[in-house]
DNA sequence: ATTGGTGCAAAGACTTTGCAGTATT
DNA sequence: AATACTGCAAAGTCTTTGCACCAAT
């Protein structure tokens, strides 16, 4: 069988998702880890995303038009965008109780959520990023 | 000053989604317009959406990696995605408390909040449209 | 030494734009 | 009649694929 080989591109790429404050979208990570690979190529980046997707070492995740990445293993968490610089972090709490089996008015069985909050980031509210 | 003017293909997409059982992507909209209008172009489906988008009578959203659209004004609701059929159906219901201003845990700022829930439609609870 | 991985460039898929004919005002 | 709108096709943008060279095993 093909197995899958340990490459300098892969750890970056896999360390600069693990290190984010939250998902990337392909041109965060490209940038991100053209700090340590100058040459890396799109490609790459693009291939590896789908690699570590399909190892489930990480997740797609859309937000605001576009998909973005993160590790998988983070437990139950949602998102913050961040409506000065446009960054997204990882929240730890949860602010809706729906368990899994959940109908839902209408009929509609829940069996997971997502929730996104859109506000301004610690950062931002401070006036140290803000534009 | 240049006036929009009212014309069929218009009419119909404003009508097609304001039909919808929720927000709908581009392809949706081109095939049920096309069932009034055969000869409908997909860049008349482009403009118009975001034309409407400026008039400020629809507005997208982002669900699932893909641009879906819905008409604005239905008041605080969210999004229940099918995993059965696909289809994304519109919640008037709200599972989470969250006024604007809430600061959560980490100092972030609140303005507005998302949610998404996937599960199973009616329908195809009732093994319906499930494949 | 093998053979999977990488970067580049070409090919696809989706969205936008240019243009000439058409339809609304 | 004037001019905004439409459909088609060309042009962009983003993502995927093919290929020759490179590197991990």
């Amino acid at each position: 069988m093909s197995a899958a080989r340990s490459t300098r591109q892969r750890d970056v790429i896999a360390r600069v998702l693990h290190d984010a404050e939250g998902p990337l979208a392909v041109g965060d990570v490209l940038a991100r880890a053209r700090t340590d690979l100058p040459a890396l190529g799109v490609a790459t980046v693009y291939r590896t995303l789908k690699l570590l997707t399909e190892q489930g070492r990480i997740h797609p995740v859309t937000l605001d038009g576009e998909t973005r990445y993160e590790p998988s293993g983070k437990g139950h968490h949602h998102h913050f965008s961040c409506t000065g610089c446009g960054r997204v972090f990882t929240l730890h709490t949860c602010p809706v109780a729906l368990p899994s089996g959940t109908v839902y008015p209408g009929g509609f069985v829940v069996e997971a959520h997502e929730v996104t909050l859109y506000g301004r980031c610690p950062e931002c509210v401070q006036g140290q990023r803000a534009g």
